[in-house]
DNA sequence: CTCAAAAATGACACCGGTGTCATTAAAGAA
DNA sequence: TTCTTTAATGACACCGGTGTCATTTTTGAG
């Protein structure tokens, strides 16, 4: 049994040397001869040492701690936020404290600065819409806790992002549906509070102007990221006299609405109406016909993230400070030409 | 600006005690003057002081940390898991350390054990498959650390335990589908490795029993709690010569794959074919029709195994180590009379 | 071979709390 | 009132590491 009875005297001692020099092998710290690095390690190793976060944490003023703020219904998202920021918080030795805001409350800040500082936080990640919340980067400037922002649409320069370019997917998702032959093609717009929503549109608008097709308002409708509201966008844009024979919702949830309403309406998917989504959430492969639709590589994003907002709390300033990762049109069967 | 530089003997200097009684106060302990405790809570209110976790750790030996453990595919699930555990946490000044696993790979209790000594978690949370995890449960039971199990089939009776009776609720379900009139119910089994599989099973074959339906080995077919596994069960289902009038599926995933192929091989649902899913996943109501499914307090489930867990190792043993929370059969539209 | 510079190591205080035990103040019994 | 018991508080070591700086060892130039 080896019980973690011993600490980094116990080492020392078996090693023949000071406990010092101990640290510095555990920690890589530069000046340590090979020999002795061979010899601590040794020690370590045959002790089954594990250092204590506790006594390192109060020592260095450290908590290796990294925090994940989100308010986002999509648990598919959340969940792949989640794997890629543990991945890295593994990698570097670090936890990763999960905290579930809601964003329109409004204290949200200052419950926020209370976490950084009960918890001692030595980083943050930000998902949206946090990333674009003013008065909370403004807080973190002032305390300089580094942070990290996933997708903001706003940047600033001297912060660490990982952006994806939603007008761009948006952008080619629409030129894709116009490429089908549709030209009146409703468009659902996401959760106003979110900043991408806005950007979602402009891509759907950007390829309208590009193919000299005329914006038309009534096709486009204010939607909520949610189911439900997917399904009242769809009635109404269903009901149209001149309804559209395309329609390109802003999440996949809202999609699965869409093809509910259709399929009430005895409207045939893809045969009568294409429909695409937007994230490659579980449900857009789980609902029939398949969605068509975009997918982010979101635990590459947030790996990303945390490996920077790491690098930087080790002062090892990363080269880049904004990563910019591509992402992909997934057509399935719920697109077909007009 | 309450920057957070104040220590705890600030606060005793501030309230005119010894950093001792300070200490006392903010952990609630007995013998403290009233009056002591308002004008030490007042330094620390107007000082916004935090105690320094690490230090709080390093001295009596504990790390306020609480590890999730989890391998489950179903990540609206995991979230719920999560949220009721991290309100637990939240309220009792504990934080959550989230651990996804390989349930299979064959050092994961090695790797839990490693888990446990370099974060030094004071109690652990396990979900399925951990919660049966044999040789998972002796380690913890040997090193004496503190843990709950959520949804254990094998009872231990000096553990913790949140139960739910899968049985039971495949049961009822089943004897639902019965009173609509059907007789020839197809079972999709859920994953071997999860025991619940084989309690959703039981009590299918229970209800078949108590209503003199005779089991028959070709509606039962072998699944994996993934949609695709869905689809294939499906549609060995549905080709056989008396193919069954309801299926029954051991989980949402694989009954929305059953929706799939029955809409592919135009069997209409509910009318001509009933299928019922089990977890309230939040595709069941995303799909059309709406699944009639078995839902779980989740929530709650992981909220009363981390109280318990916490009251567990504050020493304040609690009254109950076993809790019991019912399910409920929601009824929608993916089931009919025949 | 000598000596200055650089590299490797160690001694020790310190991080900010809590545990233990001694001490003092309040309460109750005689 | 005095003495005993109990409640309230404080002094101080200690938890297990790291930072700082002093000391020793090694390296390499002259």
């Amino acid at each position: 049994m080896t019980l973690q009875k011993h600490t980094i005297n116990d080492v020392a001692k078996l090693a023949g040397v000071s406990k010092k020099t101990v640290s510095r092998v555990l920690n890589e710290e530069a000046n340590v001869r090979e020999s002795t690095r061979l010899v601590v390690m040794q020690a370590v190793e045959s002790l089954g040492y594990k250092p204590n976060p506790q006594a390192r944490g109060l020592a260095s003023n450290q908590s290796f701690l990294i925090g994940l703020i989100y308010d986002n219904p999509n648990k598919s998202y959340v969940s792949d936020v989640q794997e890629g920021a543990l991945t890295a918080c593994e990698e570097h030795g670090y936890h990763l404290l999960i905290q579930p805001m809601i964003h329109d409350q409004n204290d949200v800040v200052d419950k926020i600065e209370s976490l950084i500082y009960s918890s001692r936080l030595d980083g943050l990640i930000l998902t949206q819409p946090f990333s674009d919340n003013k008065s909370l980067n403004t807080l973190l400037k002032k305390i300089n806790l580094p942070y990290a922002r996933i997708a903001p649409t706003e940047m600033m320069d001297d912060s660490l992002n990982v952006v994806c370019n939603d007008v761009e997917s948006a952008y080619q998702m629409t030129r894709y549906l116009i490429s089908l032959g549709h030209i009146k093609i409703g468009f659902i717009v996401g959760h106003p509070d979110h900043p991408v929503s806005q950007q979602r549109l402009n891509g759907y608008i950007k390829a309208l102007q590009e193919n000299k097709i005329e914006y038309d308002a009534k096709y486009v409708q204010q939607g909520f990221f949610d189911f439900n509201s997917g399904e009242d966008c769809a009635r109404r844009l269903l009901s149209l006299e001149e309804r559209p024979t395309a329609i390109f919702a802003s999440n996949d949830y809202m999609a699965a609405g869409v093809l509910k309403v259709a399929s009430q309406k005895q409207i045939s998917v893809p045969h009568q109406l294409s429909v695409a989504g937007y994230d490659n959430a579980p449900i857009s492969s789980y609902i029939w016909p398949a969605l068509t639709t975009v997918k982010q590589p979101v635990t590459q994003q947030a790996l990303m993230a945390t490996t920077l907002l790491i690098q930087t709390i080790r002062k090892k300033m990363p080269e880049e400070t904004t990563i910019n990762l591509e992402n992909q049109l997934i057509i399935r069967e719920s697109t077909a030409p007009f």
